[in-house]
RNA sequence: GCGGAUGUGGCGGAACUGGCAGACGCGCUAGACUUAGGAUCUAGUGGGUAACGCCCUUGAGGGUUCGAGUCCCUCCGUCCGCACCA
């Protein structure tokens, strides 16, 4: 507080900001009832994890979230703006079993002082609609969902190879592995077959594709993102038979029209075939060893780009259901169990993984799409030849676009038997399950008589036991808890036993935004009422990093929800904002690079306003933030020129203003005003600008400064320079709340500025008399004319034809023709 | 490799529909006030040049246009996402 101790004239912060935070505290100022005569609008921020303190990026992401709020409630709505925690997952149980401390209690200080930090910052919130969705009373209903889901079918469990973190002794959804490694802790993640609970994502697959039409709403990238995440392909199964196998063997494909380039048949080492045809073989042996090997590398691992193909021939050979002919049999590391159904046809000519595969292995590489004109030769290729072409060594459709020879093809294969269309998902189901204590339990109970029976909606919540032993080497705390474990039988009361996984945190954090509308309902999730009332989130608030998981989830849930009735719409989000990172030196703010700066600095040198104003300021809200001390330092400095002026000049008492017309200078001064009313409004309404909007008010400011400077005192317009100030701290309050509503209350404005309309602008007041016209020849800038607003073209341009700095151009010139951009400029193209 | 961004002064950024490039802020320079300045105020600040003139300037090169940071083509750099998807 170095600086306090020189700044006698600067606003005292710290006193300023207390007191209305107290203010707001005690009078409930932000809590808002499900109706009331003002139209709904719902804003919100992604809830965080209570990881212990607050960085920039929440900073970032609750100062625009807090603008929309403020500036949806001045507009005269009545704004939903709550706030909450995300409190389940893994560093809740690491600092248990790293420092002893109890999840509930770790959980429970880091939120007090996140919750603390975050009303240092003046938001917004409606405190009394805070969920956390460790409370019992919060996953009780997470509970609830998960029965929701067994009810409608959307939840099944089956053995699955899964990713497994050897350090956080979890399994890992593929979606949560980065370079090989889990996301969390980097650790090299291996698999693992275990029986798990999975919803049913695939089941909606195409409504969740089919549906982004409706979010024009959203960035489009993504959507484009969420596109490519659900991978829909449409193409055939086509049947090999298999001598010997009823079944033959099974591929997905899109490109049927290369069924007669087909020379050899793929299957992923996990494929069932595999070890019956490899018992056939002499070689069983080592291909048995190879299988083992490739399963021990992870899927990550398999799916790593320069991953060396690999295989071997299983001695066996299908029959292409086409002409008959055999196909030998390979097992490959390439091909992926889990992606269309683990088997994939051979077509060296036409896919280039397939091309590197039959180089490596010598295998016949034959070409059946050519390019119109020449023929292409197999020994010749460098590469697979992908383009379309003409049909080539394909019987019977030799001479057709490969494209008629598709359709005709599939409907051969359809006639036959051999084919049936088919559509694929790169989407995968939904992995629910999470070997962990710290997450809410799965409401599952198995009976030895009665198998898996649902726990009963009225015995939730399924509670967590407080007493547990957080030995890292156990992979399932809760299965060594004999009280928790034991139970009996909802349907025959015999001795039973409880599942002991406990729920993905992404399904806690998919409907939490529901809970919202009616978090105190102890019947229901939320009732009907509530929902209808607040969904969808008018607008969401959140980083990118969530573009495809957290906001995929939830929109399956929506759409689950809708379907059982409980939900009107079938989107959660009207609008999506993401915020960009925030960058020092660079790179993005992180502990192992040194280079984070922490907000409770910022706030203790110089206040929330000041910092929210930066923070808002230095960029548009979507693109990355470079942070800035020397940034901070102006807008620091803004604040305190707004607080001298409103201090300095007073004009807020009774007015005895001569003034009944207003000179140049007062009307460039009201232009001014009703401008800045509208680029503000704007600029924030419109698209999200709110670094131009603030450069805007500071504009403002300076304009009322030079007036204040400029015109002699005598000849000041008192009233107009009232109407200016109110309307700065107007524009200013979403922005920077403590600041603005001191200056209200103490310029004598009984009513809070956080209550009062958002200004009008008045169309008249933005006519200009004069506008300067600029005169270019050839398209480059000669001169600048200031001409009546009324002038018409023709004055105009003759003005420009004799304006002293252009005429010379024009001398032994030709004009060959003048353009007029009315109000902007006049060209004039001349030739020698 | 595929996909998506993005490239503008010393720095963060502005220019919304093809019409004055560099708003606003930071930094810097000079001055005022001052015991002092890390406060405040004034003036200046893209580059080149003796020039209030003139020329150049939005990653590079081409093109369309009276006019291009903005549209089109080619290339380069940076960042992000996804990745054997059959």
């Amino acid at each position: 507080m170095v600086i306090l101790a020189y700044n006698d004239g600067q606003y005292n912060f710290q006193t300023v900001e207390r007191k209305w935070q107290n203010i707001w505290e005690k009078e409930n100022t932000y809590r808002v009832p499900n109706r009331s005569e003002k139209p709904n609008y719902y804003v919100l921020e992604m809830f965080p994890y209570p990881s212990g303190a607050l960085h920039m990026g929440h900073i970032r992401n609750y100062a625009i979230g807090d603008v929309v709020a403020r500036l949806k409630t001045m507009s005269g709505y009545n704004v939903l703006h709550p706030m909450g925690w995300d409190a389940f997952g893994l560093p809740a149980e690491n600092a248990a079993i790293q420092r002893g401390i109890h999840p509930v209690e770790w959980t429970r200080e880091n939120i007090a002082n996140m919750r603390s930090q975050q009303k240092r910052l003046g938001l917004s919130y409606d405190w009394e609609r805070e969920v956390t969705t460790s409370d019992p009373e919060y996953y009780r209903w997470t509970q609830w969902m998960f029965l929701l889901m067994y009810n409608r079918g959307l939840a099944y469990k089956k053995l699955a190879p899964v990713n497994w973190c050897p350090t956080c002794q979890t399994v890992l959804a593929n979606e949560q592995v980065s370079e090989g490694g889990c996301w969390r802790c980097g650790t090299p993640a291996v698999e693992k077959d275990l029986e798990q609970w999975f919803f049913r994502t695939t089941d909606y697959a195409d409504r969740l594709l089919k549906d982004l039409d409706l979010l024009d709403g959203w960035p489009e990238r993504v959507r484009t993102m969420q596109e490519h995440w659900i991978g829909k392909s449409e193409g055939t199964d086509v049947t090999f038979p298999l001598p010997g196998y009823e079944n033959g063997i099974t591929v997905f494909t899109t490109r049927a029209d290369t069924l007669y380039g087909v020379t050899f048949m793929t299957l992923a080492p996990e494929h069932p075939l595999v070890t019956k045809l490899a018992q056939a073989s002499p070689r069983k042996r080592e291909i048995m060893a190879f299988v083992d090997k490739c399963r021990q590398e992870s899927k990550i691992e398999r799916a790593a780009a320069d991953m060396e193909k690999e295989g071997m021939f299983l001695d066996s050979y299908c029959l292409n259901p086409l002409n008959g002919e055999r196909i030998p049999i390979w097992v490959a590391n390439y091909v992926l169990m889990d992606y269309g159904t683990g088997a994939v046809m051979g077509v060296p000519a036409h896919d280039q993984r397939d091309f590197e595969f039959a180089r490596k292995y010598g295998l016949a590489i034959r070409v059946v799409i050519t390019p119109p004109g020449t023929e292409l030769q197999a020994d010749d290729m460098t590469g697979a030849y992908v383009e379309p072409g003409i049909l080539i060594n394909s019987g019977p459709y030799n001479g057709l676009t490969n494209l008629e020879g598709l359709k005709r093809i599939n409907a051969h294969l359809k006639d036959q038997g051999f084919g049936v269309p088919s559509v694929t998902y790169r989407l995968k189901d939904w992995l629910v399950s999470r070997q962990r204590y710290w997450g809410a339990p799965i409401p599952i109970i198995y009976c030895s008589h009665c198998g898996t029976v649902p726990v009963p909606e009225t015995d939730l919540p399924v509670l967590l036991p407080e007493h547990i032993d957080f030995d890292p080497s156990l992979m399932s705390p809760l299965a060594h808890v004999a009280e928790f474990i034991n139970t009996t039988c909802p349907k025959c009361s015999r001795p039973a036993q409880r599942e002991t996984d406990t729920m993905d945190t992404f399904i806690c954090s998919s409907w939490y935004y529901f809970r919202y509308s009616d978090p105190k309902n102890d019947r229901l999730p939320f009732s009907k009422e509530a929902a209808a009332a607040w969904l969808p989130v008018d607008q969401y608030i959140g980083g990118v990093e969530h573009a495809v998981m957290h906001l995929l989830y939830s929109r399956f849930f929506t759409k689950v929800l809708y379907d059982a009735g409980w939900v009107q719409k079938v989107e959660p989000f009207t609008n999506l904002l993401t915020q960009g990172m925030v960058i020092k030196d660079g790179h993005k703010m992180s502990k192992s690079k040194g280079n984070v700066v922490d907000p409770e600095e910022i706030i203790a040198k110089y206040g929330a306003d000041t910092a929210r104003l930066f923070i808002l300021f230095a960029s548009p809200p979507d693109k990355d933030l470079e942070w800035s001390d020397q940034g901070v330092e102006g807008s620091w400095r803004f604040l305190n020129r707004v607080w001298r002026l409103v201090k300095g000049l007073d004009v807020f008492g009774a007015i005895d203003d001569a003034h009944d017309q207003l000179s140049r200078a007062d009307r460039d001064l009201r232009h001014k005003i009703h401008r800045t009313i509208k680029k503000v409004s704007e600029d924030v309404e419109d698209r999200f600008s709110l670094n131009t909007a603030i450069a805007a008010i500071m504009e403002l400011v300076n304009e009322i400064y030079r007036y204040k400077d400029n015109v002699p005192s005598p000849d000041q317009n008192k009233a107009l320079l009232k109407n200016a100030l109110e309307n700065v701290l107007l524009l200013l309050a979403p922005f920077a709340p403590h600041i603005t509503a001191e200056l209200w209350q103490q310029t004598g404005h009984t009513e809070n500025i956080h209550d009062c309309a958002w200004p009008k602008w008045d169309e008249t007041a933005l006519e200009v008399e004069e506008l300067t016209i600029v005169v270019q020849v050839n398209g480059k800038v000669r001169d600048r004319l200031v001409v009546a607003a009324d002038s018409s073209s023709e004055e105009i341009e003759q003005l420009a034809l004799t304006a002293p700095k252009v005429q010379p151009l024009l001398d032994n010139k030709q004009v060959d023709r003048i353009i007029s951009v009315p109000g902007r400029l006049v060209n004039i193209v001349v030739r020698p």
